[in-house]
DNA sequence: TCTTGGTGCTAAATGGATTTAGCAAGCCCC
DNA sequence: GGGGCTTGCTAAATCCATTTAGCACCAAGA
């Protein structure tokens, strides 16, 4: 049965000319001689058997496949991965490409292999992204494949795209600053002690930067740093109900991600201080989340899929081999009011 | 510079034989008679030189590509949908195939390109997923292409992988008579009346009947049931809310999904009820957010990952045309007590 | 009349594999 | 010594498009 796909060939039969002809017309070459008749009937004939090229046969050829290699080191763990790919998935849509995924969890050989298989299949470019945000280990690739780094950076490839952290960490203290916010003032989840090691990514040095060098510029010291290693709920959970029974002037919390802020929702629930009238709250991600809490979540976003846009669209159009910083958009709902 | 790949003919000229005899010895035909000192120098070149096979011309002769097609309507949304994702890319990569994955939301012009765009690739299969579950729509595709629907299904294409909801509605409440519940049981989210209409999924139709099945069987009835059509927190928070206001013999809730769970928690802890002491939950989905309320949330999980990945299987191995079920598996965790 | 130049188009090479048809050499057997 | 059979391998066609080189024709100029 399995119909067969109309090839050049055909068309060309169809339009009584050669498949040079055909090839040429159809892909509107601008020196070319071949009259208006001609340009005519090909497209004509295209048109009405439905024509479509094959991409494998003209890759062949071209070296261009108009598809990219999006290799992951998380797909599915978190929002922020899929957000990315959506992104690019997008972009990689209007531009008239396809993307392929992978995923690694980080593994070195089988980052390896997502590349060979990429290879195989003469990707023009490829986007590598990671949910870690440090200096990423890249297999070596041949000479002249495009590549672009996506929420991480490294030396080979220097073209990037990372969230503008600094600015969005400032963003977050001018938002308390905004409604009058002072004095008792909390950070959970990073500390100076924290800040020296060079374990966590680099994007959060600059989110923590960048409310340090607010909080400062407005003369403003934190009552205390909680400091955590992992960001779940139940550390949120755990730092905010150990600060709150130490002390009673706290007032705002800045937390590092929803998730803590989600778990300092819950802590504070349970002390009887409501949000944001007893304590403002702020935080960053723009998690699922942040929406469903009560009151929402005022958050700093990380702009996921603007991110994943910006990642196709350096490769293709060839952007500037720099890091390319995405602003962070505050979302506010309704977790800081004036304190009282 | 860009050092050119290495191609069958180099892997031939070094071992000293013809492109013929290359191939037949990589591709390990059966019926070749090339002698064993062939064989071994093919190989032994092919090692050598690091030679990997160019998947486009391959395919152009053989229209295999070693690659399939993943179309969507949603890709970042849900993490349900990121989960299906990474199982099919899982057991792609396990099966040495690579996914193309496109995001139409449910577009009929974006799905129609979609395939096309797969099609010029020439992929080996296409999976469409759907985070709507029902009767999907899905463009003519020519005879012979393989084709699986994912959490959905449609007549022309029947190999399709569905979670096993009514089993799973089952195991739901099974969990609450586990504990001794008999009584002051709510169904949050679904009511007789909604149900009659078809504009719900399929699949949540099924859960529902899974539901009242074990209830019935247990000689159980719903003391109330709360019709709701958006399945988000705040929408379980009214429901809940209204709930309790009206009557105090409440003692169990099942959720159709974790986020009316969510919804739930908050409506119950502001009325100062306790979870699971005075008001003992199930739910739906593992989403999350499950993990993440105090106490945390016992549901019976959607089974993304092995669905995802199960989808692949049928495609490349030829599975039965019929409709593949996953069973739901239950977490437990914190939400059920005895009654009091 | 012959060259030159432009116009409109095509033949053939190319990309990198797979696959069919078949060649050459050696051996066996009558 | 000639036919037939293996054995071991290769030439060439094929998949489908792109691209280079160049053919055939006509008109204009010398």
């Amino acid at each position: 049965m399995a119909e067969k796909r109309v090839t050049l060939a055909d068309v060309a039969k169809r339009a009584g000319l050669s498949t040079s002809a055909a090839s040429m017309i159809l892909n509107g070459r601008p020196d070319t001689r071949l009259s208006q008749d001609a340009h005519d009937r090909v497209n004509a004939a295209a048109r009405e058997l439905g024509y479509r090229p094959n991409v494998a046969a003209r890759g062949l050829r071209t070296d261009k496949t108009a598809t990219i290699g999006f290799v992951s080191d998380l797909v599915a763990t978190t929002r922020f991965a899929s957000g990315l790919i959506k992104g690019a998935l997008e972009a990689a849509e209007e531009a008239g490409h396809v993307v392929l995924v992978m995923e690694t969890e980080g593994d070195t050989r089988r980052e390896e292999e997502a590349i060979a298989a990429l290879l195989d299949r003469q990707v023009d470019g490829v986007i590598f992204a990671t949910m870690r945000a440090r200096e990423l280990f890249i297999p070596e690739l041949p000479t002249g494949t495009h590549a672009v780094i996506l929420n991480g950076t490294n030396a080979l490839y220097p073209t990037s795209v990372l969230p503008a952290e600094d600015e969005g960490g400032r963003a977050a203290v001018e938002l308390l600053v905004a409604y009058g916010h002072r004095e008792g003032i909390a950070l959970i989840g990073q500390s100076d002690e924290a800040e020296r090691d060079t374990f966590r990514s680099a994007t959060v040095a600059a989110r923590v930067a960048g409310i340090r060098s607010a909080m400062s510029s407005h003369d403003l010291t934190f009552v205390a740093e909680e400091s955590i290693w992992l960001w779940e709920p139940e550390h949120g959970y755990e730092a905010t109900a150990r600060l709150i029974a130490e002390r009673d002037d706290i007032r705002a919390l800045i937390c590092m991600n929803d998730r803590l802020a989600f778990g300092a929702y819950q802590a504070l629930a349970e002390a009887g201080l409501r949000v944001p009238d007893d304590v403002s709250i702020v935080s960053f991600d723009n998690d699922e989340i942040a929406a469903y809490l009560r009151p929402g979540l005022t958050t700093v976003a990380l702009p996921h899929e603007a991110m994943g846009r910006r990642a196709v669209e350096l490769l293709l159009g060839g952007g500037s081999a720099v890091a390319h910083y995405i602003p962070m958009p505050v979302v506010e709902r309704a977790s800081i009011a004036a304190p009282r």
